[in-house]
DNA sequence: CATTACATGTAAAAGGTTACATGATTCG
DNA sequence: CGAATCATGTAACCTTTTACATGTAATG
C-alpha cells in the first residue's frame, strides 16, 4: 500500500528535502491526485527517522521547531521499492461533488449551477497546473502524471461543459414542464 | 460535507432499503466513486435511527441480527437536503496507480506493464458498469453520474493505451540506451 | 514594518478499514 | 446439500484531519 510514509519515502529519492518541502514537492508534482496535511507528515518522518529509513543532515538542533532537513538512506530506498512492486493499478476517488449531483433532483438550479461552475474552476486550475511544469527536468514518471492530469481535466471540463450542463439544463425543463 | 451518514439518507430517498441493500444500491449507483464498508455502515445507521432521522419498519426483531429495513423521515430528508446545498464541488482521488508511476525509473518494465494493465482492466470494468444501467429508469442525477463515469473511464483507457503506453515504452528504451 | 512564505510539532477527534462472529435464505 | 448471496453487528486498529502552539526569514 501507498501511505504517506512511502510518499514520503518518495519525494526523497528525488532529493534531499524539509517536512515542508517535502509536502509542497508533492503537490506540485500530484496536484489534487495526493495531498498530506502536517499533523500526518511529522509524524510520519517521525517514524521513518526511528526506522532508520530516513536520516537528519542537522544533528545540533537546539530547539524542537528548528528547521531539519531529510536525506533518503539506502534502507529507505530499498523500502520504498518493495512498496512500489507490490502496490496495485488501483485509484479511489470520493467525489462530493458526483455525490451532491447524484441526487440532483432534490436541488434547486442555482445549487447545480453552483455545484459545476465550482467543479470547472477547480478542474482548470489543475490543467493549469499540469500545464506549466515549473522547475528542472521532471523524470519520465512525472511526465506519465502531468500528462495524465492534462488528460484527465480536458476530459472532465469537455463534458460539464457540454452534455453535464445539458443534464443539468434537462432537470430544469422537467421541473418547469410539471 | 458529505459522509457516510448523507449518502445513507440519500439512497433512502430513493426507496425503503436494509444495511446491506444501501450498500449495493450505493455501489450500483457510484462505482468506484463511493464505497461503503459495513463496519462504517452499521454505526452510521444506528446514529441515523437514534437522530431520528430514519425509522425501522420492523419492530419486532428477536435478534440484533434480524433483518431490518430502513425509511428516511422526514427529518432525515430536511438534514439530506441541508447538506446537499452546502456541499462543494470537490473530488478529492488517492490513486496508488499514479503514485506508483510518478516514480517510473525505480520500476522494472515488469511491474510498469502489470499496473498499467491492472488499471486498464479496473477502468473497463467501470466502463462496462456504467453502460449497462439496469434496473428502474434513473433519475436524471443518476445519468449525470453515470455518463461522468463513463466519459471519464473512456479518457482514462484511451490515455493509457495511447500515450500512457508509449511513455512506458519510452522509459525501457532510455535504460537500454544506458 | 507588515505580510507572506517558510518551518516544526502536538493533541484531540473524526472517520474509516479489516477482521471477526453469527446466522438465514435461495438456487442449482 | 453445498455454495453463493443475503444479512447484522462489534472491536481493534490505522490514518488523517483540524486546531492549536510557536516561531523565523524573505520581500515589498
Amino acid at each position: 500500500m501507498i501511505d504517506i510514509r512511502c510518499l514520503c519515502l518518495g519525494v526523497l529519492s528525488l532529493g534531499d528535502a524539509t517536512g515542508y518541502e517535502i509536502r509542497k514537492r508533492l503537490k506540485d508534482s500530484f496536484g489534487p491526485y495526493q495531498g498530506m496535511s502536517y499533523g500526518a507528515l511529522y509524524p510520519a518522518l517521525a517514524k521513518l527517522l526511528a526506522a532508520g529509513e530516513v536520516e537528519s543532515l542537522d544533528g545540533d538542533r537546539v530547539s524542537a521547531l528548528d528547521k531539519r532537513t531529510y536525506r533518503l538512506t539506502e534502507k529507505g530506498r530499498e523500502s520504498l521499492h518493495s512498496s512500489l512492486i507490490r502496490a496495485k493499478g488501483q485509484e479511489q476517488t470520493r467525489s462530493e461533488f458526483l455525490a451532491a449531483m447524484f441526487f440532483a433532483d432534490m436541488l434547486d438550479r442555482d445549487t447545480l449551477d453552483r455545484l459545476v461552475d465550482e467543479r470547472l474552476a477547480e478542474l482548470r486550475g489543475v490543467l493549469a497546473h499540469f500545464q506549466t511544469y515549473r522547475g528542472s527536468p521532471p523524470t519520465e514518471g512525472q511526465r506519465f502524471v502531468g500528462r495524465f492530469g492534462q488528460v484527465m481535466a480536458r476530459a472532465a471540463i469537455d463534458f460539464l461543459q457540454g452534455e453535464g450542463r445539458a443534464i443539468v439544463n434537462a432537470i430544469e425543463r422537467d421541473r418547469k414542464a410539471r
